[in-house]
DNA sequence: GGCGTGACTATGG
DNA sequence: ACCATAGCCACGC
């Protein structure tokens, strides 16, 4: 990945995570596969992370791993927490999983 | 260049 | 459903 496929990655992940609707959550790795990187979940996480203090307006917290767990939670204030986001919106938490995470999950268009 | 570290994932028990 | 393991890849040291 060249560092001009690294700075339009991170842009595009910024804009594909605000597009996630109220109520909905999707993956790193459906990221990361919508935008043709299918190998890079890791990375898509990584971004979230530093955008917590770059961009604190984008939904952050409706990406979740591929197995529904919530594993960003600590990179949010105990304040408002990833699961409280959630809930709030009306997503349901147990365990720190979501619960019908299959039937919520939101999947991205590749677009550009 | 090696090595460890992640907001990851698929797979097998 | 849970846990361990092995790939994975950018990044910092």
């Amino acid at each position: 990945m060249s560092i001009d496929e690294q700075r339009i990655f991170k842009k595009e992940v910024i804009k594909l995570v605000s597009l996630i609707p109220e109520g909905r959550m999707t993956t790193y790795g459906a990221i990361a596969k919508a935008l043709g990187y299918p190998k890079h979940a890791r990375y898509v996480g990584k971004i979230l992370n530093q955008s917590g203090d770059e961009s604190p307006s984008i939904p952050a917290h409706r990406v979740v791993s591929s197995s529904g767990k919530l594993s960003g939670a600590r990179a949010f204030g105990q304040l408002l927490s990833m699961e409280q986001r959630l809930e709030a919106e009306g997503v349901e938490v147990r365990k720190g999983k979501i619960v019908d995470f299959k039937r919520i999950i939101w999947y991205p268009i590749k677009r550009m």
